[in-house]
DNA sequence: TTAGTATATTAATATATTCTTATATTATCG
DNA sequence: CGATAATATAAGAATATATTAATATACTAA
């Protein structure tokens, strides 16, 4: 129980939980879910301009929530590990929750 | 599906994820799993300064983590729901099996 | 090699966050 | 009431982040 590594194991997840605070960057991993995407078909899907794209696909990636690969010229993204995307659900889920607790929300989405 | 709503659950997801992106905050969440403590215990055990601590907590309020509740001068702060520390923890041990993957973990934290 | 397409990077600006000091609020006790 | 303790809020400086336009790199095909 080293005292420094319990903090650097806070100071990643403080990270990759920061990376995770993004509207955009939660819909990009929405969007993997389905499978690997190229930088383009994601900054098409999402409305977002190419260099926004590939940032916000850059930063995931440092933090370890993405991986890439490429093929040709174009880059395919893909989840390293689908327990992201579970961690991203179960706090979807406290959402909804709070939403459908406080009758802002009717229906599933 | 209203697009408005999906896109406002993403929003409210990324405030959600973005107020645990901070090691401070992720170490109130833990020790607030042992049950809850006044602004006070937490400044003493997290060595913060108690107006930091009180501004770290209001957040973690405002974004549905933590509910507050007085006891005379004190204030208690408690987790709302356990699922959101079950949700840090999840992130927790992604960073733990990367860590252990790259060899820089010998030993379970 | 040149033109064209897909990504990435850089630099600048605007906005947001964190921490600190100082001050304010709320409650208890004498 | 005044003094003290616990917590909250405000304002400012330093740092970080997101977006954009412009440019650079990597690859393909002619």
């Amino acid at each position: 129980m080293d005292n420094d590594i319990v903090m650097e194991v806070f100071q990643l997840q403080a990270e990759l939980c920061k990376s995770l605070g993004e509207p955009k960057r939660l819909m990009i991993i929405h969007e993997l879910r389905k499978g690997a995407r190229s930088v383009g078909q994601l900054a098409g899907s999402l409305n977002l301009k190419q260099c926004t794209a590939s940032q916000h696909l850059a930063l995931l990636r440092k933090t370890g929530v993405l991986s890439a690969h490429r093929e040709g010229s174009t880059v395919y993204y893909s989840l390293i590990t689908p327990k992201i995307a579970d961690a991203c659900d179960s706090i979807r889920e406290i959402i909804i929750e709070k939403l459908k607790r406080n009758h802002l929300l009717t229906s599933v989405i």
